[in-house]
DNA sequence: TAAGGAATGAAAGATATATTTCATATAGTC
DNA sequence: GACTATATGAAATATATCTTTCATTCCTTA
């Protein structure tokens, strides 16, 4: 890169915006990279940022953006900006646009797919819905203040167990996944009186999401349940249910939304502690180092 | 219009940006309508506009663009744009009396939480998007006829590799979970030509990732990431990316919705592999008996 | 048509955004 | 490993953008 500014330096004609990010992509410095690689991946949002967010995305500084955007032949990220109206005029930002685009294409091709987006859609607007609950903040609370908190997944479903107890573990202390190595359940109903259980389901392929409910209820155990809408004896063995829509016009059921449910569980259970867990992420983030100087990540959010 | 400034007049919280428009062009004063006009018919154009170059288009002062906003519910121009991003509320399918009624209890509580669902809800368009994309078939055809297939996700990522690997397993053979065990990726770097590696990777919190990456590709395996925007690294190391966002107003990043592509891929595999997997899942059904009988689950979905 | 209230624009003030400078870090070269 | 050139970030500066104030205009209504 040139120290010489205000002369733009890149192709001086105008290349779409599309090839000059992507031979950035290739020839250009380290932040240069980032910055290209950010711009060309949420070009539809570009319109919305500014260069200070996204210096503050990809961990550069402001600057660097500005420097960058004349380094592609520009004047500025504004300038930019304002060739992205023309340049690729048909280019959708909004959201209604984009929709649009998919749907044309859908016409095309596969409507099947587009309607299944509707559908994932809908499922989205229903997990929000269950943070509005009444049972909601009493699972929270739980969550939060709980000794122990047992996770279960299994068949398909136990990867989403996994996920959720990963993240929930920066957020807290006693989070474990449970495990079928011993043939039992031992660990989780010998865990004591303030534990809890949080069991993902669905599909009904597992008998045993339903054996572990019942053993753990009559342990006196609380069980909160996420499942799909057919779950029939959800209500009979936990004592609180969130059902998950799970059909999206695929050859099978997705209970990929219930990872979404996941976060969001999470991020209440954060905002239940307070305070509490920003120590703790502070901890995680010297412990790794490398969580350092990213949006983003637990410390940079929590530090705003 | 009222004279009291900073308070926010119209229609308190989250209708779409289109109704206040159009009320606007009905109630409002003549400069009011002038602008509400003139916005709704270049919503697309908005983002790139700012106060002061609307005031010039239409006529009338800055300040008094800056007061409509206000008097429309809006806080600011500026406050107007942000809301334009990811503002899907408008489309139909979307106008279900469950989304109206979280847009309205979200006046009373958070609309912070309504605002995540609607980025959430963009992040799902985007990932219908990667559907689309020109590299989609290859991965597909590259998942559903190569020998093996490698699945890695490390962090909080490990459970959605998870999810990911438990379902294809299903559909097909040879699909492993990449495992650190061993401490090192000999399973996969020997893994003979005809292997490909997908891995799902976020926030750089793992640097294992790109390592992987790295050497997976320079033995000559395919792969295939997907991350959220701000990778940087991604296309230097990996044949094909997937960018799929993660922020949704929440106190960190959640990379739920990569969960949502995982079954689009797999659902996109199945279709590649036609009737092939049919009878692979037959067979499954007659091993598990259990999964007889219930809608939603592989055998009765594929029977239909 | 005069009076009062609301709406508006001009300009000053406040805030947000972008650029430049300069000191430091980094990468490449011998 | 030292030298050079380039790249980068922090802070200062400049610019753009938005908000507020206040004087004026416009509208309504008696």
């Amino acid at each position: 890169m040139l120290l010489i500014h205000l002369i733009p330096k890149g192709p001086p004609l105008s290349l779409p915006i599309k090839t000059r990010l992507s031979n950035a992509l290739k020839e250009g410095t380290k932040a240069d990279k980032a910055i290209a690689s950010y711009m060309s991946g949420a070009l539809a949002d570009l319109p919305f940022e500014t260069a200070a967010s996204i210096a503050k995305k990809v961990g550069v500084s402001e600057a660097t953006v500005g420097r960058f955007c004349r380094s592609i032949g520009y004047t500025s990220f504004k300038n930019l900006k304002d060739h992205l109206k023309g340049d690729i005029a048909d280019y959708p930002w909004l959201m209604s646009d984009r929709l649009k685009e998919l749907q044309k294409s859908a016409a095309a091709g596969d409507a099947h797919l587009t309607r299944g987006m509707e559908l994932e859609i809908a499922a989205v607007v229903s997990v929000y819905e269950c943070a509005r609950m009444p049972e909601w903040p009493r699972v929270v609370k739980r969550l939060a203040s709980a000794n122990n908190i047992h996770v279960a997944g299994f068949q398909t479903e136990r990867g989403i167990a996994q996920y959720f107890a990963n993240q929930m573990q920066y957020v807290r202390d006693g989070v474990s996944l449970v495990d079928l190595a011993g043939g039992n359940f031992a660990e989780v109903l010998a865990s004591g009186k303030d534990s809890c259980l949080l069991i993902f389901e669905a599909r009904r392929y597992s008998r045993l999401a339903k054996v572990l409910a019942q053993e753990a209820q009559a342990t006196g155990i609380p069980v909160t349940l996420v499942t799909d809408p057919f779950c029939d004896w959800g209500h009979d063995v936990a004592d609180e249910v969130f059902a998950v829509p799970t059909q999206f016009n695929q050859f099978w059921d997705s209970t990929a939304q219930m990872a979404s449910l996941c976060n969001l569980l999470i991020n209440s259970v954060f905002m239940e502690l307070g305070s509490d867990v920003e120590d703790r992420l502070s901890r995680f983030a010297e412990l790794y180092g490398r969580f350092t100087g990213h949006v983003g990540d637990p410390v940079a959010q929590v530090a705003k």
